[in-house]
DNA sequence: CTGATGATGTTCT
DNA sequence: GAACATCATCAGA
């Protein structure tokens, strides 16, 4: 069952930790992948330095305006694409970035969008590197933010997030967020959630 | 394994 | 002109 509006249009702290073990499907012509959620990082109001919104919105950040559940992708470092996922109500700023997932589906697919090589019996480590960090995981399932920037994943039927068991409070860990250490108000914000011991979270 | 470094170009000041 | 919600690669231990 994908996640409805309800899911998002809540608080950004409760999406983000409550999107870990949810499964993110991304459809590609006859082309499918699912990953399971194990790495967020919520981005919340203006206080929060950290956010790209933390003063105001601008041409690159204009979506999160929307209502929770359209998709926020920018570019960062020249060559990479970050994908997050708007939370709160219209008008109300948040959203959660998609830091690790574990390929469960398609992962020959993703293997190649990710490396550009045949799958033919890879090593372990790079099975594990293949999306274990933000940036990677959209290489992974192919994601571009001229596709994807404003597309809804309670409507799109390119991608969408699949409900799945909540997870217990104890198979969650909770940290700060990375690299955001410019951040002086918000880089010491416990707003990182991780499922514990998943090998696929970022280093 | 760890830490340092360079790549690369959009966004913002 | 500087900053940047990252990654691959390389040197050293």
């Amino acid at each position: 069952m994908r996640l409805n509006r309800d899911f998002y249009i809540r608080n950004t702290i409760l999406v983000a930790r409550d999107l870990l073990g949810k499964i993110l499907v991304r459809k590609e012509g006859k082309k499918l992948y699912k990953g399971i959620i194990v790495e967020t990082e919520a981005y919340i109001n203006s206080k929060d330095q950290g956010a790209h919104f933390s003063k105001g919105l601008t041409d690159r950040t204009r979506i999160i305006d929307e209502v929770g559940g359209h998709i926020y992708i920018y570019n960062i470092y020249g060559m990479y694409q970050l994908f997050n996922i708007v939370t709160e109500k219209k008008g109300v700023h948040g959203a959660v970035l998609l830091r690790a997932i574990e390929p469960i589906e398609g992962i020959e697919e993703m293997y190649k969008n990710r490396y550009k090589m045949e799958f033919n019996n890879p090593p372990r480590r790079k099975l594990i590197n293949m999306s274990n960090g933000p940036a990677k995981l959209v290489m992974a399932m192919n994601i571009s933010k001229n596709e994807f920037y404003g597309a809804d994943l309670v409507t799109d039927n390119r991608i969408w997030v699949e409900d799945a068991p909540k997870l217990s409070l104890d198979q969650i860990a909770r940290s700060k967020r990375i690299n955001i250490d410019y951040a002086e108000i918000g880089r010491d914000y416990l707003l990182r959630f991780y499922v514990k011991d998943n090998p696929y979270v970022s280093k």
